[in-house]
DNA sequence: TTTAGCACTCAAAACTTGACAGTGCTAAAT
DNA sequence: ATTTAGCACTGTCAAGTTTTGAGTGCTAAA
């Protein structure tokens, strides 16, 4: 257990380093406390000794450790009453009842973005949890027509749909009939079990049996649903961060949220709430010097979403922290009415 | 007119320009030539003059300049024979039919992306020039409803809506059929000013007139059609160009790719066919060390979208230029048919 | 327990140097 | 009249050197 004085230095450190990305001295932090350099020298070596500060080199000031973080988060500012003040910017974004929940999310993110300055990921599962409200087919002309899934929270997919020759619209018609008979009120996670069991189990196999394509475009629909939705905002933010004044970590960076697996950064987090991955502990390569912070939020049923900030190691949690909760609280709550 | 010899040199210092990134020096030209240093030396120091080379210091190699750029690809590419060679990648990418003609595009921008490696954007106006194809009202619970809106060429949108107390949803229905009369086959475009003049000249008027909330719901949704769809691909590709090693130029780009004025880069360009900017030519002040492609594509009626290429000036537009150019025509035809 | 003082360390900035790739010009060669 | 060889000159880049300054650890005194 650290001493008071050395929570204090720490304390300091880190919100010194937060602000300035330099190395903290100890004549810096002798001229906030009534200590000399020297004394604070000793308690520097004490908390590195400890494993809460390192150096950059022999003769250079101190930098939080990863572990340095976690302490301040954790221990310090968890004391701190940070709870959220008001945040009515946040409030005022919510209040728009018309609003898609999905572009409610984006507008979020955006704004997150904006505040704090670094990149923001939403990876949400799009209506995953919503229930299927209304199947319609609209035919568009001769063999082509449209294929639309409505949800009870207002989603919708559409997908083309070209008929083989030997189906007529009449008939199709029936089939969406049926479907939406079995399917009304399912959530869509679980349409694909339903209707493979349905089908087997109910006269519609004779009407489908002589054509899967029907029920492949069908169910194709359903898996938009089901596809998680990214949303990443402000990725050009961590070019204004001294520590990435690399190249080639930006390029990392940057061709990393080009790509598609950035769902990796949020792996095994969906079920422990707010988690703070502080540089060496990203599994992800190309994060190993940024810390990501992720919240999930509810989705209606079981299933969940996932926000996520990525900065510097050096950031700044006392802003961050309070804000990324606020946030993912109500988009719970914009899910659970 | 350039001597046949000088637009050789010309040809050859582009070339090797675009493909090292170094200043070309005369005697990396008199070993593909049959003349001495010297001989090239003087007919570089005529082409300088003329305005077609530039040094990057007294005593470098030249590099070309915009207007050496523009000469190259108008009069020296112009000729040569590089009627497309199929391109069977996007051959391939269009022939699926039951794909949506905007997911079509976007697949077509993440090739052209790959392929060139510079970055794409795609700004077309998603289902602009699509003509109403059914309007429908889908209730969720009380209150609450979903409007869609579908067009002839499968795209939909739709848009949730809480209704004011004093309507009810039977009531709600009868205008929705009014508008899929007066509106069925009207092009997306036209849609307001046929709504407003149907408005006042018919019974409609009588429904209407005592809630504004509806109709304005009502054109919302249209505006989503009508808001110029925008796809950026490759940002980070940029990133791999020498000529972006320096981190506030890559700031500068990429925070403008960010913004929402990217519709700029193709200002004045939609009535001119394939249009290049090179380097100062460009409008954007971020943008002028880039060359910038654009080529509009037909949209169904009158509008068109168009598709742009961002790249260092020292751009392949050998590659480049054909590619697009083959990407534009294909886009025309997907949606003409 | 705290502090002053001093020797020591390292990084970063400033300067020096030499190699090198290229030029322009002039005079000779074709 | 072109083309070429030769030579003095110029600017860049990379490597090496020096200087400066911020900061440390340790020791001995307060």
């Amino acid at each position: 257990m650290l001493t008071s004085r050395q929570e204090l230095v720490l304390k300091l450190i880190v919100e010194e380093y937060i602000k300035s990305a330099e190395p903290v001295g100890s004549r810096t932090l002798s001229k906030m406390l009534e200590f000399s350099p020297a004394t604070i020298r000793n308690e520097m070596a004490d908390l590195e000794d400890l494993g809460f500060l390192e150096k950059t080199h022999t003769s250079s000031g101190r930098i939080p450790s990863d572990q340095g973080y976690h302490y301040y988060i954790e221990q310090i500012l968890a004391d701190s009453d940070n709870f959220s003040a008001s945040f009515n910017v946040i409030d005022e974004l919510f209040s728009n009842d018309d609003m898609r929940k999905d572009e409610a999310i984006k507008q979020a993110m955006n704004l997150l973005s904006q505040l704090t300055n670094y990149t923001t990921i939403a990876l949400g599962s799009g209506a995953y949890g919503s229930r299927v409200k209304k199947i319609e087919l609209i035919p568009l002309r001769e063999n082509q027509v449209v294929l639309l899934v409505i949800t009870n929270q207002g989603h919708v997919e559409s997908k083309n749909l070209t008929l083989p020759e030997k189906i007529d619209i009449e008939e199709m018609k029936r089939v969406i009939e049926i479907f939406n008979d079995i399917l009304y009120d399912c959530p869509i996670a679980k349409v694909s079990e339903k209707l493979h069991y349905e089908i087997n189990h109910r006269e519609i196999k004779e009407l489908l049996i002589y054509n899967q394509t029907i029920i492949e475009a069908f169910l194709d629909a359903f898996t938009k649903f089901t596809k998680s939705e990214l949303y990443v905002t402000g990725q050009s933010n961590i070019l204004n961060q001294p520590e990435f004044n690399d190249i080639n970590r930006v390029r990392e960076l940057l061709t990393f949220f080009e790509k598609n697996d950035i769902f990796k950064l949020v792996e095994n987090t969906e079920e422990q709430g707010l988690t703070v991955r502080i540089g060496k502990e990203n599994t992800v390569k190309a994060m190993q010097d940024c810390t990501v912070i992720t919240v999930p939020y509810d989705l209606n049923d079981a299933a969940s979403g996932t926000i996520a900030i990525v900065g510097p190691t050096r950031m700044e949690y006392q802003k961050v922290i309070p804000l990324i909760k606020y946030l993912a609280a109500h988009m719970s709550k914009l899910y659970k009415e």
